[in-house]
DNA sequence: CCCGCATTTGCACGCGCTTGCAGTGTCGAA
DNA sequence: TTCGACACTGCAAGCGCGTGCAAATGCGGG
């Protein structure tokens, strides 16, 4: 049955004609193994199939070389983007990623990261999604780094990933009036998570200080059905917007489908649109959406920097690094709002 | 530095007044103990914040729970919506998953699959993609199971699912026959994946059979542009044809933006145009594509199902169990092409 | 009271690996 | 020649856990 399927370190010794200590060194950057011994070594280990087993490794160093990716709504345009450059990433920085789906909400999440902590994963990166902060202090208690993307928890001890949503959306906001719009409306969802909400109180206030009073409307999650449904409330209304930001990219998809098919509507004459994520399908030509560009490798790239810098004092005093790092979000100027 | 973060066995077997067996065993469903000594076990742990150590588990029981899913292209509507299913479906039968990109074909993806092996994951699921077929036999010679999704290796060992492409494509040759149109085109890319292949054959097999010829194009990868530029080709000759079946959605997004937006023609009154996938945005109102759905959560739960089922008995006869499953893509009717 | 049986429990070993420590060999300087 | 410095190497302990085996315990019948 259980018919030894993996060679192990002892194997190879025997075959090179070493000790054990000295196979385990020669896969051990940095120790101390003579040329000829390691050749011998690497020579046997070929022959025989060896891979060194994580598991035990794990075990010894206690630490397990695991980042665990906490996610929701994976299937999301943004989000499988940002999915794709951190493992690419980490697999580069020879860790390896743990995927753990939070999209139901029955227990499940909390069943799978204590799944990932029996794992004795290094570290944890929360791209976004539920607010669930037990989860994030979870993390902490067990030893694990965090990394925090999007979410503004004022938490200590994990580094957070943020972009400045607030200026960008002020920045949409005199875009819309050098397009000659003065009807301005945010179109926002309910998930209300801090980045949404910040992408909404920049609007309001850049308008507000030119006197423009904003329609703000919420409704659903961040998805493109959504999007219709706040169309088909702000153009129902006796004074449509002639400008709307959306929250994310899936809803202004939206709100232009209904814009356009249900109302007629043209854009950018009618009605100017702007969303934020810069998803692939924002630059397809049915919707050549000018939008915010998530800065998907910079995130990234700052995330597993950090993870991969050796652990910074882990002392007790009250300066505990409580890392914090802003980035740009780029407008990409397409079709969806007048002049250019 | 290493100040002892987690809490062992022996400790809560300390803290409960039994032996370290007995806190093992409480942990080991189907081990004998007393309900007693179990509920003393449990107190002492919850306590203690005690998590088993599945890396030490691993090491002993030669099995690790880590299930390891290859995949190119995460960032695809239908990759990534299999993703989703996947993992959910894993989490629920208690295993976790381990994300492999092999998006760089730079000797990093051979790296990545190396590690997988390393911390001897129990099984890996292909999710289609590269066609390296030296990483699968990699994977079944270190001893674990396989599932490759829409791939038609003919590799003895691993479950193999697929769907009836040849035939689904068939019956779009119906559809766009009643529908009028007598001058088919396919689009393909030049990825060559069985699946794609099938599509095509059984494409140009059924008009055939109709006496109805097919122009063929195939260009680029399945993405969004690689359908512009086909358009682009097939649209420009001195013969345009009135049907189209692009091997992808993402294909016939590019495809009905460009006959719409470069070629002004009106879908699908002068052209119909069918996909493969049901991605999300084939339900987009821009787009309205009528295409093929992929089962998605029936491949993931026939995978899940298979490799949570026991070790099918790993004899060496020649009778071995060469599974392969072979899964209903439905038509789904939309507006892209006429009459429905 | 004793004995057979079934259920629990503890002991001790080993999974495959890292690593501190002591031992071996080599080499140049004194 | 002697000696310290140095580069390797092997030994053995131990990481946290599962599990076979034997001892312990409980129980009912004789």
């Amino acid at each position: 049955m259980s018919e030894k399927l993996f060679v192990s370190a002892q194997e190879v010794a025997e075959r090179a004609g070493v000790s054990r200590s000295a196979v385990s060194r020669t896969f051990t950057p940095g120790a101390s193994v003579s040329t000829e011994t390691r050749r011998k070594v690497l020579e046997a280990a070929e022959a025989l199939g060896y891979h060194v087993n994580e598991l035990a490794r794990g075990l010894m160093r206690n630490e397990s070389g695991i980042v665990c990716l906490i996610v929701s709504d994976v299937a999301t345009p943004y989000r499988s983007a940002l999915l794709r450059e951190l493992t690419l990433l980490l697999q580069n920085a020879g860790k390896v990623a743990m995927l753990i789906n939070t999209d139901r909400s029955d227990g499940s999440v909390d069943r799978a990261l204590r799944q990932a902590i029996r794992y004795r994963a290094d570290a944890s990166i929360m791209l976004s999604g539920m607010p669930d902060k037990s989860i994030a202090q979870l993390c902490l208690r067990s030893g694990q780094r965090l990394v925090l993307i999007n979410r503004d928890d004022e938490q200590p001890g994990p580094l957070r990933i943020n972009l400045d949503d607030d200026e960008a959306a002020g920045r949409v906001v005199t875009a819309f009036v050098r397009a000659g719009c003065r009807k301005l409306a945010f179109a926002n969802s309910e998930a209300g998570t801090p980045s949404l909400m910040a992408r909404e109180r920049g609007f309001v206030a850049a308008a507000n200080a030119l006197g423009i009073k904003v329609s703000v409307e919420r409704h659903g999650w961040t998805g493109y059905e959504a999007g219709k449904v706040l169309a088909q409330r702000m153009l129902t209304r006796t004074e449509r917007p002639d400008a709307v930001f959306c929250a994310t990219d899936l809803l202004a998809c939206g709100f232009m489908d209904a814009a356009r098919h249900q109302f007629s509507m043209s854009v950018p004459d009618q009605l100017c649109i702007a969303g934020f994520d810069d998803i692939e399908q924002a630059s397809w030509s049915s919707y050549d959406l000018t939008t915010f560009a998530q800065p998907v490798s910079a995130i990234a790239s700052k995330a597993v920097e950090w993870l991969s810098q050796p652990q910074p004092q882990p002392q007790n005093d009250d300066t505990i690094c409580a890392q914090s790092i802003r980035l740009h979000a780029e407008l990409v100027w397409r079709g969806s709002i007048r002049g250019g």
